[in-house]
DNA sequence: TTGAAAGCGCTAACAC
DNA sequence: GTGTTAGCGCTTTCAA
């Protein structure tokens, strides 16, 4: 819908110098200063130095404004993020921020809270070519729900996608990741091994489900349903819950292998509150190696993401996709990596 | 500097439907259907209806690039961050986004690094009319640095100010609050109490330094130098090192304020790699209350900033500018508060 | 190598 | 109430 939008009020307009001002500062035409402003190489020097002499007594910029509607584009990029305050999210925005801005484009940052009424709504910005592209953070459900009426849009998905999808992406191999962490946990002699996973709506979360089953059963082992906790969050709390709710088990895991450092840390905590010593007592290993994953006590051992070149890869597969929209959608797998520390 | 602009590849633009389409289908003129796309009350309901529909058939979405060009306003404002990754400044982000949505503008976040250099790129946004306004977290010593040049441009200051600049600011009473902090400590009986300050480029670092000096000369102690340590940043990492080195200390103090939650979770973990218990041992209080504050072992006792309403008020603050821009400069002083936890 | 002029899609002043 | 029209400041043919 293009609603009536409610009646803001309108600030005052800052002072302004056009190119046309220039232009005659400098006696030339408004097309030659353009010239001269885009780089151009057929403006002859001389007039070149009297414009950009001109531009510099001035004090002229460009009004990007103009500029962009002319261009038809706003080099403006959003990015779709379920949670702001998560830090895994924090650094893939480094890393999208640092490609987006090598290429002239801003980056709006857009909390969505995973909620497809509030995607929707982002993505009225491009249909009101507010912004030219977006990348989208959100679970491959939401991803899904969406594809539909955005099918002309140009948008790419980020860490979480859906592989069936016709929208380019990159990723990990979530499930061989998975299967790795809990593969070291195996090596250790843990034999009952718990998963922190979070809500199933995620398309990584099946998967890391999938790659703790698989080396479970690999092992021998057969997973127990009770050993496997979904949350609701990825808060610190939920994995603090988490921890104790798996610790009061008749048979506790001697290790949990928690699909995010956040809800591994919340663990850390959970297990400490009830007295016990990791991973002497209880094994951890977290998913994505946050920053703080390194300052935990003991240090989180956890499956590390290559979180800024996620962020950066999907830049590029944006404007590769506004370069030329008629292109078969891109699928990029990155590889991951276990950065082993104390805690298991 | 209005450079030319490096030579980018040029998107091809989308299929698009004009207000002209519009008028066109719904036999009415173009300034009827802008009148019913702004919500002006003039128009007759049969004819906003004929429009309406017409919309909705033709899937028409307004250009907004062509709006706020007519409009002198590009509805973007620019949050000039010094690192993206803190918390502190997530939560600030949050509050300052909700009320800019609410009015219609877009948030752009911009790293700094605390960087003046950048800060003036980012600010040249501003003159280029790509953002309407800005909101700054930088040093009071950068914002100084940068207050000459860009006196004309929207600005105001968020949490960090410089008291004797002209430009509208928002934040708390760091002197009272780390004032307050210290006293809890002296009042639980602590004497030799330390600090953990960061680089005093920031206003707020000597803020609370005098905060902490104010409290213990009141109780009739003579603070030591080598009880304050200064970090080069606000990372885990500092705080843990700065713990470490106050602890080697031949009397070392039993309790720290850290003027950061983030270098008092460092500050936790450094001091219990010592065998160190908390409080026991040396209680803990930090600054800011960030989520992670009640998730550490023990809970961090820490000052309380209210970072929404920080983030709120500065956009409030940046609109009213906005809205006139030959108004007296604003200063806000939001309260702050003790949280009480276990870690002091 | 440069200039004149036609828009980009919209809002708003003015006329009817 | 509604239509006509003149720009907003820029880029880009097309001519010269």
């Amino acid at each position: 819908m293009s609603e009536p939008r409610a009646n803001l009020p309108r600030p005052a307009p800052a002072p302004s110098v056009s190119i046309a001002a220039v232009a005659r500062h400098a006696n030339v035409s408004v097309a030659t200063v353009s010239r001269v402003l885009n780089g151009q190489q057929v403006v002859k020097p001389a007039t070149r130095d009297a414009v950009m002499a001109a531009v510099q007594t001035l004090g002229y910029r460009v009004n990007e404004m103009a500029r962009n509607l002319r261009t038809a584009e706003s080099r403006l990029l959003l990015v779709l993020v379920p949670d702001v305050g998560n830090p895994f999210y924090a650094e893939i925005m480094r890393g999208i921020d640092s490609v987006a801005r090598q290429h002239g484009y801003l980056v709006v940052l857009c909390d969505t809270g995973a909620d497809v009424e509030r995607e929707h709504t982002w993505f009225d910005l491009l249909r009101r070519r507010r912004a030219d592209g977006a990348i989208c953070l959100d679970p491959d459900t939401v991803q899904h729900a969406l594809a539909h009426d955005n099918a002309h849009l140009a948008w790419v998905a980020c860490a979480e996608f859906d592989p069936a999808m016709a929208v380019p992406y990159v990723g990990i191999d979530n499930r061989l990741a998975a299967r790795d962490a809990v593969q070291h946990l195996l090596e250790r002699g843990h034999r009952r091994i718990g998963l922190i996973n979070t809500d199933e709506t995620w398309l990584y979360a099946r998967q890391r489900k999938q790659g703790w089953h698989d080396a479970l059963t690999e092992a021998g082992i057969t997973p127990r349903a009770d050993w496997c906790i979904n949350t609701h969050s990825l808060d610190y709390a939920a994995g603090n819950a988490a921890m104790t709710q798996l610790l009061a088990l008749a048979a506790p895991p001697t290790a949990v292998f928690a699909v995010s450092d956040t809800l591994a840390i919340g663990a850390l905590a959970g297990a400490r509150s009830l007295g016990k010593r990791i991973p002497h007592d209880v094994a951890v290993v977290g998913f994505d190696d946050i920053a703080l994953a390194a300052q935990t006590d003991p240090p989180l051992t956890t499956v590390a993401q290559p979180m800024r070149q996620l962020g950066e890869t999907a830049v590029q597969l944006l404007l590769d996709l506004l370069a030329d929209r008629g292109r078969p959608p891109a699928h990029v797998l990155l590889p991951h990596r276990l950065a082993l520390r104390a805690s298991a």
